[in-house]
RNA sequence: GCCCUUGUAGUUUAAUGGAUAAAACAUAAGAUUCCGGUUCUUAGGCUGGGGGUUCGAUUCCCUCCAAGGGCGCCA
C-alpha cells in the first residue's frame, strides 16, 4: 500500500468510525464507503457519497446524515484538513498539502514499478484473445482484439492478478484442410501450372507468399507424391508456416502470450472423450438423426447443438468444450475470453457447457470486441478474408503506425462499435493524440537534459514548495494512477489508462505554460519541480508501457 | 422472424447510479524575449424518441426507432 493509499484508508476509516459513533446504522453494519475524485476541484481532493447511501437504513435526508457524520468525526491522526457538506449530501474532503507531494517521492523510489498495486490479490486469470484461424493474415478486427487483449493482460498484471495469456489454435477443423488445398493450387500456380482454387479456398497474399517459399525450398519436388502424400505436406508446412507468421505478426505487433495451446493436442490425449462422457454422465448428451447432440437449452441456450456429426467427426464445439475444461482444470480462478462480435451467439452454448459439465457458469467472461468499419475515400470498405482484399494488420501499421494503432484501438472501449477512417489515420498521423502524450513525456526528459547541463538535480528535499495550482494539479494526478490501474483491471476496461494518459498530459501541458521548471534563481523550487516532472514522466512511461506504446525521450 | 451489441458536441469518442455530461480533431479568436509552438488560454450539448425504478439515470428496467452482428451436422 503506498502513501497515497494509506491516507485514503485512514479517510475511510475515520469515516466508518463516525458513521458508527453517530448511530446511524446497526452496530457491525457493513459499509462501503467510497471515495472519489470530484472532477471540479472547488469540491475538494476527495468527496463520498456515504451520506446520500445511507438514506434508507438511516431513515434521515442526506444532508443531516452527513452533519451527524461531521460531529462525530475524529480527524486526528489523518490527513484531513477540511470536510464540507455540499450539493444533495456530498461530504467533500481536502487533505493537508503535504500529503500530496508523497506520490512524488512514492513515483521515484518505485520507478517502473510505480502504480502497481495488489488490489488483484493475486487472483489467478486466464486471458485467451486473438486466436484467429491460422489460415490467413491477422487483419483489422484481430488488431483490435489483440489491442485490447494484450492491454488488459498487462494492466491485470499491474493490478496484482496472476495473468496468463493463451493463444488457441484452431488447426484441426475443415478450414485447415482448405488451407492445404488452396496453399497446393497457388504451389502448382507458382510453377507456372494452371490450377483452380477450391471453392471455399483463402485468397490471402499470405498463401500465395507460402507457397513460394514452399517451391524455393522444394522445387517441383512435391508434384511427384501421391494425393494423400501431397496433401498432407500442404497441410502442415501451410500449418507451420502460417503459424510461424501469425506469431511474428504479433511479436510485432508487440503481444506475446504464455501459451500457444492447439486444438490438435485434444485430439491425442483423449481429453476431448472425457469431456463427452462428463457430459454423458451428468444427462446432456442425447441422439438424433444420426448425430449426438448437446442438450444445451437446459442451461438457456435459445436450441441443442450438435457434437458428434453422422459422419462420425465432432463439431467445432466439441473439442472445444474440452479445451475449456482444460482450463479450467489448471486452476484458473477466472477465464476471460475475448472474441469478436461475430462470434457472440456462441457464449451462450459454451457457458451451457460450462455449468453441464458441473462448474460455476460465471467463471467464464467473455469480454466482445465490436466490428471495426473502415472507411476509404469517404465509403465503407468491406473487409473479407477471402476475397484477398483485406486489410491486414501489417498493412495497417505500415500505415498508421505501431503506436498509434496500438493506441487508437485501445482508447474505445472495446464493446462500442468503430469506425476507422483509414484516410483520416494516415493523414491525422502527425495529429493523432497518441504524440501529444509521447510529446509530454519527451518534454520532460528535455527539460531534464537541460537541468543536468545547468548543474540542477531533482531532489525530494524541499517538495513543500510545490504549492502552485497547477503544481497541485499535477500532484493530485499522478497520485491517482494506481488506482486507475486496480479500477480498469476490475472493470475489465483498458481503454481508462488511455484517457488517464490523455488527463495527465494534459495537466502536465497546462502545468507547464503557467510554470518554468528551471529557474536559475531558486535552486530548491527547481530541483523539487525537476522530482515533480520525473514523477510525471515515470508516470507516463508506466501508462504507455501498459497499453503497448512506446515513450520517446526525443521525438 | 428470433437473439446479441451499440446510439452522447459538426466528427471520433469519455464519463464505479452522483454535483454545471468531459476530451481530442475540425472551426474562430488570443498567448510565446523563456526549460522543445507536436504547447497553452477562450468560445458549443433537449445524452435517438417515449415510459418506469429512486434522494439522483448517459448508466438499471420496459417499449419504439436506427446501425452493426449472429441465428449451419461451418469454423
Amino acid at each position: 500500500m503506498n502513501a497515497v493509499e494509506q491516507v485514503q484508508q485512514s479517510i475511510k476509516v475515520a469515516i466508518a468510525q463516525a458513521v458508527e459513533k453517530a448511530q446511524l446504522v446497526e452496530a457491525g453494519t457493513q459499509l462501503n464507503i467510497h471515495l472519489e475524485t470530484p472532477k471540479d476541484k472547488a469540491n475538494g481532493d476527495y468527496a463520498t457519497n456515504i451520506a446520500m447511501q445511507l438514506t434508507k437504513l438511516a431513515k434521515k435526508p442526506p444532508r443531516a446524515i452527513a452533519e451527524a457524520i461531521l460531529e462525530n468525526l475524529d480527524t486526528t491522526g489523518t490527513d484531513i484538513e477540511k470536510i464540507d457538506i455540499a450539493g444533495p449530501g456530498f461530504m467533500n474532503i481536502t487533505v493537508k498539502k503535504d500529503f500530496l507531494t508523497q506520490v512524488v517521492k512514492a513515483a521515484l523510489a518505485q520507478g517502473d514499478a510505480y502504480g502497481r498495486s495488489e488490489a488483484g490479490q493475486g487472483e489467478k486469470v486466464q486471458v485467451e484473445f486473438v486466436s484467429a484461424n491460422p489460415t490467413g493474415d491477422l487483419h483489422l478486427g484481430h488488431a483490435r482484439g489483440a489491442s485490447v487483449g494484450d492491454s488488459l493482460c498487462n494492466v491485470l498484471d499491474a493490478a496484482g492478478y496472476d495473468v496468463s495469456r493463451e493463444y488457441y489454435i484452431n488447426d484441426a477443423g475443415n478450414q485447415i484442410n482448405n488451407l492445404a488445398y488452396s496453399l497446393e493450387a497457388r504451389y502448382k500456380q507458382a510453377l507456372g501450372m494452371d490450377a483452380d482454387m477450391p471453392e471455399d479456398g483463402y485468397h490471402g497474399a499470405d498463401i500465395i507468399e507460402i507457397a513460394g517459399k514452399l517451391k524455393e525450398e522444394f522445387g517441383a519436388d512435391i508434384l511427384e507424391k501421391s494425393e494423400e502424400e501431397r496433401f498432407k505436406f500442404f497441410r502442415e508446412h501451410g500449418l507451420r508456416l502460417e503459424l510461424a507468421k501469425l506469431q511474428n505478426d504479433l511479436k510485432n505487433f508487440r503481444v506475446e502470450f504464455d501459451v500457444w495451446y492447439s486444438e490438435t493436442s485434444l485430439y491425442g490425449n483423449g481429453k476431448i472423450e472425457r469431456a463427452l462422457d462428463k457430459l454423458k454422465a451428468n444427462g446432456h448428451v442425447f441422439e438424433e438423426d444420426g448425430a449426438t447432440w448437446f442438450r444445451s437449452t437446459t442451461f438457456g441456450d435459445d436450441k441443442d447443438r450438435v457434437l458428434i456429426k453422422n459422419d462420425g467427426s465432432f463439431t467445432y464445439l466439441t473439442p472445444d468444450i474440452a479445451y475449456h475444461e482444460d482450463k479450467l482444470q489448471r486452476g484458473f480462478d477466472k477465464l476471460v475470453n475475448i472474441w469478436g462480435a461475430d462470434h457472440h451467439g456462441y457464449i451462450p452454448r459454451m457457458k451451457a457447457a460450462i455449468e453441464a459439465l458441473g462448474y460455476d457458469r460465471g467463471t467464464l467472461e467473455v469480454d466482445i470486441i465490436q466490428m471495426v468499419q473502415l472507411y476509404k475515400n469517404g465509403e465503407k470498405f468491406k473487409m473479407s478474408k477471402r476475397t484477398g482484399n483485406a486489410v491486414t494488420m501489417r498493412e495497417l501499421v505500415e500505415m498508421v503506425g505501431l503506436d498509434a494503432v496500438r493506441y487508437f484501438f485501445v482508447k474505445t472501449a472495446g464493446d462500442s462499435h468503430m469506425d476507422f477512417d483509414l484516410d483520416l489515420a494516415v493523414s491525422q498521423s502527425n495529429e493523432n493524440p497518441v504524440y501529444y502524450a509521447q510529446y509530454a513525456h519527451a518534454r520532460i526528459a528535455s527539460i531534464l537534459r537541460s537541468a543536468k547541463e545547468q548543474g540542477f538535480e531533482a531532489s525530494i528535499e524541499n517538495l513543500d514548495l510545490l504549492t502552485a495550482e497547477k503544481e497541485i494539479d499535477v500532484l493530485k494526478k499522478v497520485g491517482d494512477f494506481p488506482k486507475v490501474i486496480a479500477e480498469a483491471a476490475k472493470h475489465r476496461t483498458p481503454h481508462r489508462i488511455a484517457n488517464y494518459i490523455q488527463e495527465i498530459a494534459a495537466t502536465f501541458h497546462s502545468f507547464y505554460g503557467a510554470e518554468k521548471v528551471i529557474n536559475t534563481d531558486n535552486k530548491a523550487l527547481t530541483e523539487a519541480r525537476l522530482a515533480l516532472i520525473t514523477a510525471v514522466q515515470t508516470t507516463i512511461a508506466n501508462a504507455l508501457r501498459l497499453i503497448g506504446v512506446s515513450a520517446p525521450e526525443k521525438m
